[in-house]
DNA sequence: CTGGATCCGAGACGATACTG
DNA sequence: CAGTATCGTCTCGGATCCAG
């Protein structure tokens, strides 16, 4: 990490920065991804999206949907009505990357098991490492 | 989350034990990205891999490795010499999802500015509602 | 209904030192 | 070269309470 510049107006020190593994990490965060996909079906409201997104927190979508919303994902509609309702919904942007994030939810759906039965196979030969170095 | 309701938000991504999002966040973790594609031209190295995801530390990348090998992602090939090599390569599951990963990054490499500059749009607006406010 | 504010534990992460 | 071990810091994320 480069020092913060000592000069005028240093309000550059953005314009190096961002490397793509920052982009991805925003955009594919854990909760991101489940919202851009609840969101794509069109316009969404918070509760919806509370419910449609499967183990989220109020504390955490809300923190999600600034996120989005301040990197250009989201749009935030604000209808003044009582009580109030908010809707949220994809920019064109967004709608670009919610293609590539289908063919990951895809993936993930058809490799799942494979993952899991990876994951025994490999905590079962550690097990057995773990007995033979001990015997 | 004891109750499910039989209506909709059906199509939520995940539902089960394992949800995707766990796949998803594994996978598409902050470095996990990184090191997918930097293996994806062929077995490559540990100090390799080093030098190719850019601002990985020594022990993110060997918890990476970890984590991606025990998901059967990767396979760790030991060549008993002096000095020790070690090469990681991706399995087919892995080859699979680079494919994925490869228009998520290309996107984000297409939009980065974009990003950048909603950030900056973003942030003044606050700033604004926050003259107004105080005023 | 749609959030914001605060507290706090758990895990992520980097820096450093040590090893076969 | 390819790691492991330990420590301190920082962010994530849930729980709870409050507000327009």
């Amino acid at each position: 990490m480069s020092q913060r510049n000592t000069d005028v107006t240093a309000q550059v020190i953005q314009d190096q920065a961002c490397p793509i593994v920052e982009v991805l990490d925003h955009v594919a965060g854990k909760w991101s991804i489940g919202v851009i996909v609840a969101a794509a079906d069109g316009p969404i409201r918070f509760t919806e999206l509370e419910r449609a997104v499967n183990g989220i927190s109020r504390r955490m979508l809300t923190l999600t949907l600034r996120k989005l919303e301040r990197d250009g994902l989201l749009v935030r509609t604000v209808y003044p009505t009582v009580p109030p309702r908010v809707e949220y919904s994809l920019t064109d942007m967004a709608r670009e990357l919610h293609a590539s994030l289908l063919t990951l939810t895809s993936w993930a759906e058809r490799h799942r098991a494979d993952i899991i039965a990876a994951r025994a196979e490999y905590d079962e030969r550690e097990d057995a490492e773990l007995s033979t170095a001990t015997a």
